[in-house]
This record gives C-alpha cells, sequence and structure tokens, in this order.
DNA sequence: TGTACATCAGTGAACGCGCGTTCACTGATGTAC
DNA sequence: TGTACATCAGTGAACGCGCGTTCACTGATGTAC
C-alpha cells in the first residue's frame, strides 16, 4: 500500500459530492465528467479509476444526495423541528434560489425517470427511505394513512419547488411558493 | 407564390407538434434536431429554414404544448367533467406511462428551469393562463383563494405523477398516484 | 395551351465542437533489503 | 539509514461519435408570355 490506505475512497467521495452539486445545478446530460473532475481538482482521466461509466457516476450520485436528505431530515426532527418548519423551508426562497444542495427529488425526478434501471432503483429506495421516516410524523394515523400523508406532502412541495423555479423571475413564482405553503400546511 | 400558400407553416406547425412529443418523452438534451426533423419526414437541413436555433423551437414547443393542454382543460369542463375527474385521469396509469402526449409541467418543468428567458417566459404563461382557466372551477372563493387553490393542486399532481413516473417499474409508484389523487380531492 | 423562367422548401454533405471513453505514460509514495 | 524497486492514482492526448449549425445545390411548382 502506497498512498494512505484510504486516499483513494476519499478522492472518489469528492468526485460524488461535487457530482451530486452539479448534476442538481444542471441535469445529468448539461453536466461533462470533465466538468465534474475539474470541480473535483482533477483531470477528466482519473474519472475511469473510479466509475466504469457516467451513469454509474449517476447511480452514485442519486444514492448519495437522497441519503444525504433523509439525514437532513433527521437532524431537523430531531432538533425539534416540526413538519410545519419544514415546509416553511423547502418552499423558501433560499431553496428556490440554490438547487445545487437542495431536494434532489426537486432537481433529479424528470432526469431519473429517463435514466436506466439501476438509477431509478437508486432514486426508488431513497425515496422510500425519505416517505418512511416522514410518515413517522403521525404516528396517530395508521401506517399507510401516514405513508399516504407524506407521499402527498412530497409530492405538493417538490411540484411547487418546481414550478417556482422555472417561473423564478416573475412574479408568479414567489405566489407559487405561497400557495404551496398554504396548502401544504392544511394538508397536515 | 409557388407552394399552396400555406404549405411552409403546415411544415413548420408539423415539426413543432413531433418535437413537441419528442422533447417531452427524451427532454431538451436528450433529443436532437435530426431525430425531431425525421420524426417530421424530413431532413436536418431543413430546420433552419424554419427556426433560428434549437431554442427558439424549444420555445415554440413549450408555447404549443402549454396552449394545448389549455385547450385540452377547457374542452374538459365545457363537457361537464369535473375537478375530480381530470385528477382522476391526470394520476392514472394511462398518463404515467404516456408522457409525450401528457402535461408538459411535469415532463417539462425542470428542464425549462434550466433553459434562456424566452423559453421560460413562454413556460410562465403558459402556467398563468392554466391556473387562471383551473382558479375558475371555485367561483365562491376570492380570486386569489381561488388561484392559490389552483396553483397547489397543480403542483400536487404534477409532482406526483413524476414521482410515479421516476418510479414507475416498483410499487411505490401506483403508492404514489393513489396518494395523489387521495389528497387532490382533498383539497378541492 | 405550351414553354421558359424564377422561386424557395427541402436535401445532404460538411463544419467545428464537446462529449464519454481509452490508454500509454508519469511520478509520488511505500516496501524490501 | 540509504537505495532500488514496485505500485497505482492521476495526467493528458487521442479516439470515434453525435451534436447544432451552415451552405451549395436540387427539383417541384407557380408565373409570365
Amino acid at each position: 500500500m502506497r498512498y494512505a490506505k484510504d486516499h483513494k475512497e476519499k478522492t472518489r467521495q469528492r468526485i460524488i459530492e461535487v457530482a451530486a452539486q452539479n448534476f442538481r445545478e444542471r441535469g445529468f446530460e448539461g453536466e461533462g465528467i470533465a466538468s465534474v473532475m475539474q470541480s473535483a481538482g482533477l483531470t477528466n482521466g482519473a474519472f475511469f479509476n473510479h466509475f466504469t461509466s457516467k451513469e454509474d457516476l449517476a447511480r452514485e450520485v442519486v444514492a448519495y444526495a437522497m441519503a444525504e436528505r433523509l439525514d437532513f431530515l433527521n437532524e431537523r426532527i430531531e432538533k425539534g423541528g416540526n413538519t410545519a418548519a419544514y415546509i416553511e423551508s423547502y418552499l423558501s426562497t433560499r431553496h428556490r434560489d440554490n438547487p445545487q444542495q437542495g431536494c434532489p427529488i426537486a432537481t433529479l425526478v424528470a432526469d431519473v425517470s429517463r435514466r436506466s434501471e439501476p438509477v431509478r432503483e437508486a432514486f426508488a429506495e431513497g425515496m422510500d427511505a425519505l416517505v418512511s421516516r416522514l410518515a413517522e410524523q403521525w404516528p396517530g394515523l395508521p401506517k399507510e394513512e401516514a405513508r399516504s400523508k407524506a407521499i402527498a406532502l412530497y409530492a405538493l412541495i417538490n411540484g411547487a419547488l418546481q414550478m417556482a423555479r422555472a417561473t423564478k423571475d416573475g412574479v408568479l413564482s414567489d405566489e407559487i411558493l405561497e400557495a404551496g405553503k398554504r396548502a401544504a400546511l392544511a394538508l397536515l
């Protein structure tokens, strides 16, 4: 063993992390390997020491970003934040204007549906974990109903966030954030 | 004048229509000009007789698909269909499995937010028209509240549809459609 | 009515470019003795 | 401790390919007379 034994693993992780930002900002197809590697402080040739293909990276990125989002949700809940506060921050202008570190459902869901099975599988697993965790916020409801509520809540806020981003420059964008918040809070 | 005077205009319209299908299916970046032209029964060179750039086509496609969707909504309402029926069809497996002729919000919203101002402008105008029309379904409410409801409804069903598409092969997909329908109907 | 001509929608090859991917090579580091 | 060697993460040029775009040309059609 010549380098510190986790040197390669750290590099790999760094690539995934910067790709998770760049892919969320520009989409899978809008961001190239050379650009990702440059963001990670490397040259394009090194990429294939770490991943078998761009699609392979896409799968890792989806799994990583969804897991990161679950951590974020857990943190919020453990620190005593309620679901209303989560909704407020999700549909804030701050979240709207910073997709690169925001919810990967909103940024990647459309891309994912056009990608290969492994990528979609990673996404579905991440979604299921998020839904399960959020469903625990309604301990009084039958499990199925709580899951239904959690799914609907994610559909609503992620749909609203995407619409607000697409209309970002106009008055409609703020109207969408407000309408989304109002309906989401009513849904609780 | 040598060809029938609307020959060129008809060709142009045909290109927009096939592009509206192909872009919805594969995204703006997943579908090339040559492929669009082939679908329209032409070769790539003719493209620039009709559009100044691919971005120009994207703008036309967004405007067209959103207008087409408004027509669809109008038709539904005028034939006496209520909002509940619209929700049912929106979150059907049929709509999930046929994005190429479905709601352009669900298929293009993420793409649009990464495109140029003219494309985003066309999208925002289409969204606003859809929201205004749907808001008329609550004539008893103050206009602002009716718009808020309409926006939230679109956010919810479009978000749910996208999530269902991304998880298409698993059980989660059907669960999402059901949860979306339940919450959307409750929102009315 | 028939013929010569003008128009221009459409053809198809070519352009430069950036993409994902490959590969021979480099050089910093750890190991062997 | 010092030196020769082996390893392999990373470099950087090259590959074929498909992209958006350009352009000289074609040929079907309408017009002029």
